[in-house]
DNA sequence: ATAGTATGCTACATAAAAAGTAGCAACAGG
DNA sequence: CCTGTTGCTACTTTTTATGTAGCATACTAT
């Protein structure tokens, strides 16, 4: 088995206590997750195309990352490939404005601090 | 070399692209690490604090997402251990949403699953 | 029917990361 | 000195991710 799905309501990596918001962070707290959701909202993509968008994600961690948000209702497959369902753009809708922040977060880097 | 801190700017994991939301979003899509912004959005707490409030958190990975999290200017140690910086704090806003979000899709669940 | 192409995967070997457990050096109070 | 806490490091085992190959299905054109 590649890995439990997290739920809400049920124990997930680390946290036993079940509860939502553990279960969403170790959702996704995977590597790609965030990273499918970005790219997804530009519309529906197939497997390849993901693939492609993503530069390096392997089609393992792929199909894994896209069954665990399939199974929690953020990502359906449908016409033209996967897509985001309501569920899913609702999540877009909340991760949408760490575009910009990473963006100011970036200028720190450029000129200033190297780390304190 | 355990791993790379994801700075905006640099490769990160899967992403030669150097594209900010790219870098937060490896930063964030490592075990804990939204689990510890999280915890530390109640006010600073030591390091054994974290470990016991993250439940089985190993102290290899806290202090590794400790690194890197100070590294990026998410975290700092002062009075009373851990906090966020004020860099920190700007990102839990953004996060905070979250918590009631994870909610709202968890009682899709409470139908179909047992549990919660 | 056949060849070419794209799609959505699965399989498998290797590498990296996380979990789990033990324990140490530094400091504080008694 | 002893006890307790803190912030770690070391080490082994388990889990996850990478990297590459390739297969089955479906469509398209010849």
């Amino acid at each position: 088995m590649p890995s439990s799905i997290p739920r809400p309501g049920a124990p997930v990596r680390g946290s036993t206590s079940g509860k939502p918001i553990m279960a969403l962070f170790d959702l996704l707290g995977r590597s790609w997750a965030l990273g499918v959701i970005w790219q997804l909202s530009n519309g529906p993509m197939t497997f390849r195309q993901l693939q492609e968008s993503c530069e390096s994600v392997s089609p393992t961690v792929l199909n894994n990352r896209l069954k665990e948000l399939r199974e929690t209702g953020v990502v359906a497959r449908g016409d033209g490939g996967y897509a985001l369902t309501p569920t899913g753009r609702e999540l877009f809708v909340l991760l949408k404005p760490f575009g910009a922040w990473s963006i100011r977060w970036a200028e720190r880097f450029s000129g200033d601090e190297p780390g304190a």
